[in-house]
DNA sequence: GGTGGAATACTCGGATAACATTTGTCCGAGTTTTCGAGG
DNA sequence: CCTCGAAAACTCGGACAAATGTTATCCGAGTATTCCACC
């Protein structure tokens, strides 16, 4: 039960992003090079959120990455969900229906599993307060711990680096 | 990011050996072949929860697991940590330190990691809920829908099975 | 000098390996039963 | 018949493989740039 550090990744990245504030789109290779991360993997794992439609790519010699919309409309949930995927972290196997002693063949098991009902009830108010966090909200904190990182950012990605 | 099945193995079983209401130990043989689980794996998923104070085991050709205190003190949240570890999901890489336009050494890094503190944020009302889940509630959802799976459980175990 | 076009440099995207974690199996240490010999 | 003891049967516990998922790397398809021959 881990979280892909790909979730990391791409949520730094969104942030990285809208504090550079440019309208052209940014390299894996750019990006990258902030955070000393391997650059082809971390293209791996941007791509998927471009199918979730929270980025867009662009090839060719000035291509890159840029958001698709502000980092309002962008929660910490669909970050996860696009890396992780939409399937539950509990996936209940319903081992109860391999019950012996059950005398009804199959209609009992039409009342949901008391278990995966319990693990579904918290795992859904974890992805609530998931989907609370929006990716401005969590800048605006880290602005507030850090007041000049957006300008330092902006400095840094000013003259072309790798 | 997939909760390991072992968990819903030992929900099931401490609900089973509340069930079954004897005192005398029930190995993991009898427990295993009412839900047609490979009895070695079950016995393996049960260790963790012996270390961690919800069963006791007897060895010996007697033996067996055991709850060691009632189900309304055993929430799924022990369960889940008992199992899956005490670690988090959500394991911050803390690749914003790596950053390279940070002027400052390592004194702006004392605040937390905005992200990190949202993803633990949510993390933790995931344990809540989980926590807020005790078996003995479980087991009486699971009697609603099902009222005379109690008795079934204890003819089925009464004679010497596998 | 201006224009068209081919070569080029650089991008994402997915196919391909290395590694880690989970899942599954097996055998040994230990205890209770059981069986039998002796009193 | 009762007692004692050794052997056996059965248990958990941890060490040992197979399978699945995560992490990391590499090469191909495609596009904007760039450079140069030609008008």
């Amino acid at each position: 039960m881990k979280i892909s550090e790909g979730v990391e990744w791409a949520a730094h990245c969104c942030l990285l992003l809208d504090w550079m504030g440019v309208d052209a789109p940014v390299s894996t290779a750019r990006l990258a090079a902030g955070y000393g991360l391997p650059p082809a993997y971390l293209n791996k794992q941007l791509q998927p959120l471009v199918k979730a439609g929270i980025l867009t790519s662009t090839a060719g010699k000035k291509g890159g990455f840029r958001l698709a919309k502000g980092l309002k409309d962008i929660t910490l949930m669909d970050v996860l969900t696009a890396i992780e995927g939409p399937a539950e972290a509990f996936q209940c196997a319903e081992i109860r229906q391999h019950g012996v002693w059950g005398d009804e063949p199959a209609s009992a098991f039409r009342a949901p599993c008391a278990i995966d009902t319990a693990m579904r009830g918290a795992e859904l108010e974890w992805r609530r307060a998931l989907a609370a966090q929006s990716l401005a909200a969590i800048q605006q904190n880290a602005e507030l711990q850090a007041p000049n990182l957006r300008t330092q950012v902006q400095e840094w990605y000013r003259e072309p680096r790798p």
